[in-house]
DNA sequence: GTCTATTTTTAGACAAAACTAAAAATATGT
DNA sequence: ACATATTTTTAGTTTTGTCTAAAAATAGAC
């Protein structure tokens, strides 16, 4: 299996996760940064392997066994990201590029060991569980942001309310689905937060506050 | 820089320490186990580059950027042997092919991070020293097993052919990094040698015996 | 239900890194 | 010095993964 294998199979599960069902030809071309006619070609190839589901013109699904190989691909990335964060002094927002390097890295016993090294983290510095050796995946326990202690850092997955007036208030105020937002301060007669997203600092009343979901993050 | 122009940097840097001068084209192509015609090839690309002084039918030097960057990739290596056997529970022999694909991973400040991790090692498992940051390399005079006179006595820090099927050899005969290795006898017709290691007696072939880095040890 | 627009696939080409086979250059033995 | 052997290079092919341009299939509008 090469790297440019895995890659694409870790994109189809992530669009997987997305857009249930049958993922399309297009759409793995946007998320791989390529061409539709390179992804035929690659797609029709993990097909003949066994790792998709694929008709002609039909778009592709993951087979047990592309499931169970994307699982482990993730498993890889995450726990190298965890250990880049908490070994190697590296910022949460630094890790990827070199993480989507180490994830190819071809060596059970090496993932084991890192795992056990990290003593076994259930999730990896943007929130995201990481599978167990199993390929088993807790989904991630999430809470409302109104609920976080103060100096807890979180990650926005979601909204309870999606009407527009508060889909447009997000957007006015440039929050978005994956910000890190860390809990700065609660004012005590209104329940109201200060909070920092990148290098912003907002002052969210309660009522936005517990709208918004976020992954707690293990500490 | 591909990794596979990297693995011949460092094919090449191996073979100036054994061989000094200029590297021959056949030499290369046993190093790494590939075809004289496939050298050229890429002998040219990384002389364009100006990582290699390189006249037709001459054969190639490394330049000073050629052996700048061969040692960085020297340092990646042995400091991810270091990592690999001291924080992950792989024994000495067994680090290697994973050094081989780790000292590819692209991030100057993990390799540094990396070093400050390990406390800044100055030789890796097998008793090779490790480059520092700048390329610096403190050498060790030693010689090979093979190159011994009759009763002098030597300890083991290195291997030539760090290969797992020698290494595993080694693992069989109890020889390890460290071990006092007395010479004791020659045998004229092969040029191998009976050599003491604790109350143990070997015979080694020459083959095995010109793979065995050892320092003098004056008694 | 047909006509158009979009999506997807095919066909052919390219670059990297390897190979084989054959030619060219260098080295060696007498 | 000459013939032969060895080494090295060239030329042409393969594989992987990409691309462009054009053809085929599907989806949408009226």
């Amino acid at each position: 299996m090469t790297q440019s294998e895995e890659n694409y199979l870790k994109a189809i599960y992530h669009l997987s996760k997305v857009t249930p069902g049958v993922i399309s030809t297009n759409a793995i071309a946007e998320e791989m940064q390529t061409k539709p006619s390179s992804v035929t070609d690659m797609v029709k190839r993990l097909s003949e392997k066994g790792y998709l589901n694929y008709k002609k013109y039909q778009g592709a699904t993951l087979s047990d066994k592309g499931t169970r190989k994307a699982l482990m691909i993730i498993r890889k990335h995450r726990l190298w990201e965890t250990f880049l964060v908490e070994k190697m002094n590296f910022a949460w927002d630094e890790v990827h590029e070199i993480a989507e390097q180490l994830e190819h890295i071809q060596s059970e016993k090496l993932i084991d060991e890192l795992d056990r090294f990290l003593s076994y983290p259930k999730v990896d510095p943007h929130g995201d569980p990481i599978p167990d050796r199993n390929g088993e995946l807790k989904p991630r326990k999430s809470s409302l942001l109104s609920n976080l202690e103060i100096n807890s850092s979180c990650v926005c997955i979601g909204v309870r309310d999606s009407s527009t007036s508060f889909l447009r208030y997000l957007d006015k105020n440039q929050i978005a689905l994956g910000d890190r937002i860390e809990v700065v301060e609660r004012e005590d007669f209104d329940d109201s937060i200060r909070v920092k997203i990148g290098n912003r600092n907002l002052h969210l009343s309660n009522a936005i506050a517990s709208n918004l979901i976020v992954t707690e993050e293990r500490e």
